[in-house]
DNA sequence: CTGAAAGCGCTTACAG
DNA sequence: CTGAAAGCGCTTACAG
């Protein structure tokens, strides 16, 4: 294969030359200690312009055993949050990182050995994933689980998410509803255990019934086939469901089965999705701050690569619950 | 900041010396170019596994001039396709490659910008942009902007979008619609331009009505409102929207103005959008294969980098239209 | 405030 | 088939 070598740059050599200096001088001149003949560096100033040098990242890399590259990883299945991962992205380039993109394929066992091995092999200075993987602690570098860092350090992670979910059941119970089911999602993630503890913990102290909790894959289909399975008789009103694809199988399953959507049947939601936020009804849901948590994930990690204590969080709240169409007072028969 | 050093890895002299051999050697080694004797092989084999070595990637970039490491841009308004950068994601992988996140923010000078520089950085072989900007040809390293690059290589771009155009004006044609709209998405995308081409000549091959074209923003919002905007006696029976979001927000516009979908007014997607595909009335669209769209773009600009010939694209259909309950014949006053 | 030296870990010619 | 040499572009002590 005709290997294309793209053009070569400047080097600092280069600039030490026309400028001349020693290449030390330019260096010190990148690091900008302040302490520089003011003549100096204006030499050094044009010389960097008119040659139009960057330093070599890769160069600089070598010499002192960082990369400046964090790994984000990515849940293969399904849906994941653009709008953190962009945010983290951004966040990482603001502190001078470069963000990889890894997906998180195979089982359990085989993204424990991928997420081992990326961190093992010196190519990031830490990583941040989204998909739920057991990695030993005490590694080469820092690895941050998405949803259980906050626990760790903050010991705000259930309690964010669990304030919503509680919020939801007492606004359902406030109309009226008695019988709950719960539509949870994988008990891998972090998120959707939080929510499934915190729905049972909310239906005890309240004094309610929960029907029952069934695990999905996140899928609407799989929602849909839990909804369309339930006993004529069984009581429920109101589902609370783990996220809003779910929601939409869930009232999509209840419609085939001649339930209406609220009279009959109220569903609750989780992400804000655009598409339910417009589909009828819409879809009462929980409205997440996905940039908050982009940023707060990268600059936490970043923290940690650092050997710096961890920053507080964003300040306001991360989840807000959105009342729209999907939910309503139970049927009368049912108070 | 109290920078943490992460333990040294083995180094290839570490390696060499409990072999028995010098470094060249299991330079040689780890190329596997073949000609070794046998015994030496294993020497080094067994101190490879001793060591737990692997090659310091950094250094080898920095010898060899080449990062290994691609960038996809993301555009950071809105959606984007996470199968496509999953997919995009393993194949650069598979093939020895990072591949590293880039938000394209700001307006679309600043999105140059960013891109040039990115380009001129030396920290990446090749890029793939998602996001629309407009990179003069002829950079320090390939730079492939999606929906554009099937254009000039294969001739397959606008074709592959366009087929499915036509078929969804075809099919409603078949079903008795006469008067069309379109809401496009944002013209900047090679997408949205695309569509919108292929909408003009159906309409115009079929001795169609189109009753007016409007750009979107790409959110249900700007659908909604445009559709609510509409005089009452435009006489459209059928909107053909550049993606599900924009369909969900014309459907929702619709209902609130009393039309009902389908009845009064067919409305097509484009994405397979999951919660559309839950939604009532569930959307007709365009189920796209974006790992196909992932996999053929990283391909593509792998080969640019090495300077190879462009790959075949993936065979089989890049689109598929599919047919559900958010379409039907016009009302009988309109044919 | 600035320069000469050393070295990060690897690969690529070049000898033998 | 294998080894000695050179060098990729930078930063970090160390002198002066």
């Amino acid at each position: 294969m005709a290997q294309v070598d793209p053009p070569r740059r400047a080097t600092i050599h280069q600039v030490a030359q026309l400028a001349g200096v020693s290449h030390q001088t330019v260096s010190r001149y990148l690091r900008d200690d302040g302490g520089m003949k003011p003549a100096t560096r204006l030499r050094i100033d044009s010389a960097v312009k008119a040659l139009d040098y960057r330093p070599n990242l890769v160069a600089r890399s070598m010499r002192t055993r960082r990369t400046n590259r964090l790994a984000i990883v990515l849940p293969s299945t399904l849906y994941f949050p653009h709008r953190l991962v962009l945010a983290a992205s951004a966040t990482a380039h603001e502190a001078g990182y470069q963000l990889d993109i890894v997906s998180a394929e195979g089982g359990a066992e085989q993204r424990v050995r991928r997420i081992t091995d990326l961190a093992d092999s010196g190519q990031v200075d830490g990583i941040l994933s989204l998909a739920p993987v057991d990695v030993p602690a005490g590694g080469r570098i820092p690895v941050l689980i998405s949803g259980t860092y906050d626990e760790q350090m903050h010991g705000l992670g259930e309690l964010a998410d669990g304030s919503a979910v509680s919020e939801i059941i007492d606004h359902l119970a406030g109309l009226g509803h008695r019988t709950f089911f719960h539509l949870a999602g994988p008990q891998s993630f972090t998120s959707a255990r939080n929510r499934k503890v915190v729905y049972l913990e909310t239906i005890a102290r309240l004094g309610l019934r929960s029907y029952g909790v069934t695990e999905t894959d996140w899928s609407a289909q799989s929602a849909y086939d839990v909804i369309t399975g339930l006993p004529a008789d069984c009581g429920v009103t109101a589902v609370v469901a783990a996220n809003d694809v779910l929601a939409m199988g869930a009232i999509r399953g209840a419609f085939s089965r001649g339930w209406r959507v609220p009279d009959d049947l109220s569903v609750f939601g989780w992400d804000d999705d655009e598409v339910g936020r417009f589909a009828t009804p819409s879809l009462s849901t929980v409205v997440v701050d996905r940039e908050a948590q982009g940023r707060d994930a990268i600059l936490h990690l970043i923290a940690a690569v650092r050997g710096e204590p961890a920053p507080p969080p964003s300040p306001g709240p991360l989840n807000q619950v959105v009342v729209r169409e999907s939910i309503a007072p139970p049927p009368p028969a049912a108070r």
